[in-house]
RNA sequence: GGAGAGAUUCCCGAGCGGUCAAAGGGGGCAGACUGUAAAUCUGCUGGCUGAUGUCUUCGUAGGUUCGAAUCCUACUCUCUCCA
């Protein structure tokens, strides 16, 4: 049994904040007074429910809690998703509708459970009491928080000041995710440092509510592959947990160096001091890419399996380092037709460019290559010939069937 | 309700009635160098095409004009100020 010390800096391992300070250590010592567990809270976006090795952070943490025994509630953010959020500017996200929110919701359940243990997992949907508020129900939690106040965040100060539109309805989500903590009576909440108004405002709504107010903790946004915007599927930058082993392998292989060993402490279970080491040998002069290889390796590992991880490893030597070709390449079939075609088409016609422009610019910054012969004449004619290797630029390649 | 400002290509942002497929930056793609990293340098960055050109693009719909992103009208949306 781990003393209260060790389980505190397990469950602290990464965060950001723990608000209020020394609360943590508080609700633990209740739950273990009262025999009972505590209630985490999670909240997830119902229009997307595609999981990332950013959103593996907070379901990671969640996991941790219910390793002591602690039972997770994730929120599933359908009623907000039938609203329908406005993120930037002129989109207005679609509205969700009940198949499309029940679909996801399926994909969702089946990432989800890749890391949390079901037996200690409440699942629900926010639409369940957001949906039974009364207008007189939804104009006293509104009058909880003050324009000032909403204005004061980040999000919203920028957007007012660069005359991007705000709907109202946009400064009635804190309060509904608010709501949400008082609804499942939350002890603690998980979320990204952005969420951290968000989170407090729970605590408060909660206390106004006549509620003991929940800890919040907060937990670093994760940069994508690309190194500067935070993991997203629409920057494409992300990592999913469902991808293949050798794509997961393939794009942690291209983050940059100074994000392993955040990767290692966030997205992974090697312990701090390990981490500590290798951050130390690396400014020692030691190659950032071994270690990079260690991160690709352990998550291949998480969510596949040992020879996984080791086939990814053999693959990517063989492809980077001795310029070999990956395993799975995709087979295209060429019908009898595709004699002599230019290759621009032929290129477009296969889906290996977007377009014949897109190929004649490849072709133009000598990207294009035919079994290893560099192709620089956009005028080409091409008559696959099966087995032919055609690989455009660096990471795209097709064999002819 | 009133007054003013604005909507440009993936994003930001220039743009005299013709020489504008539209400056510049960002991002992206490709190449060199490497460790599919970072940094740096180079090229490209609407579609189709025999590269010559051609078609579609500057909030939407009309109009003026030989010719419009640029002028006019209406509409839609946004912002700011006043009440």
């Amino acid at each position: 049994m781990k003393n209260l010390k060790e389980i505190l800096s397990e469950l602290s391992r990464g965060c950001v904040d723990i608000l209020p300070e020394g609360e943590l250590e508080k609700k633990l010592l209740i739950a273990k007074r009262e025999n009972r567990p505590l209630r985490v809270k999670l909240g997830i976006d119902a229009s997307g429910p595609y999981i990332h090795l950013g959103f593996t952070i907070p379901l990671r943490k969640l996991k941790k809690f219910q390793e002591f025994g602690h039972t997770a509630v994730l929120i599933f953010g359908d009623f907000t998703g039938k609203i329908g959020d406005p993120t930037g500017k002129n989109k207005t996200r679609p509205q969700l509708s009940d198949e499309e929110i029940k679909e996801n919701l399926k994909n969702y359940k089946e990432q989800v459970f890749k890391i949390l243990d079901p037996q200690k997992t409440e699942i629900r949907l926010n639409g369940e009491w957001s949906d039974k508020l009364s207008p007189q129900d939804i104009i006293k939690l509104s009058s909880k928080m003050t324009v000032a106040r909403m204005l004061e965040r980040d999000y919203f100060e920028q957007r007012y000041k660069n005359g991007v539109p705000i709907s109202l309805h946009e400064f009635l989500y804190p309060l509904f995710q608010a709501y949400d903590s008082v609804a499942v009576k939350a002890d603690i909440e998980l979320g990204g440092t952005d969420q951290k108004f968000n989170l407090l405002l729970g605590r408060e709504i909660q206390e106004e509510y006549g509620l003991p107010g929940q800890v919040v903790m907060t937990l670093p946004l994760l940069e994508g592959i690309d190194g500067t915007r935070k993991m997203s599927k629409s920057y494409d930058n992300y990592v999913g947990i469902t991808e293949s082993p050798t794509q997961i392998f393939g794009k942690l292989m291209s983050i940059p160096d100074n994000l392993i060993t955040k990767y290692m402490l966030l997205t992974t279970d090697i312990p701090e001091d390990r981490i500590k080491e290798f951050e130390k040998e690396m400014k020692e002069g030691k190659n950032p890419k071994d270690y990079k290889v260690i991160l690709a390796k352990t998550i291949v590992q998480m969510y596949y399996t040992k020879e996984e991880s080791d086939r990814c490893e053999e693959e990517f030597k063989r492809i980077f380092k001795e310029k070999g070709l990956p395993d799975n390449i995709p087979l295209i079939k060429v019908s009898k037709e595709d004699k002599n075609v230019k290759i621009t088409n032929f290129l477009k016609k296969y889906k290996l460019t977007e377009s014949t422009s897109e190929a004649s610019r490849i072709i133009k910054g000598r990207g294009l290559r035919i079994n290893n012969v560099v192709i620089d004449d956009f005028n080409f004619q091409y008559t696959p010939q099966k087995g032919d290797i055609i690989q455009v630029g660096k990471k795209k390649f097709a064999k002819v069937d």
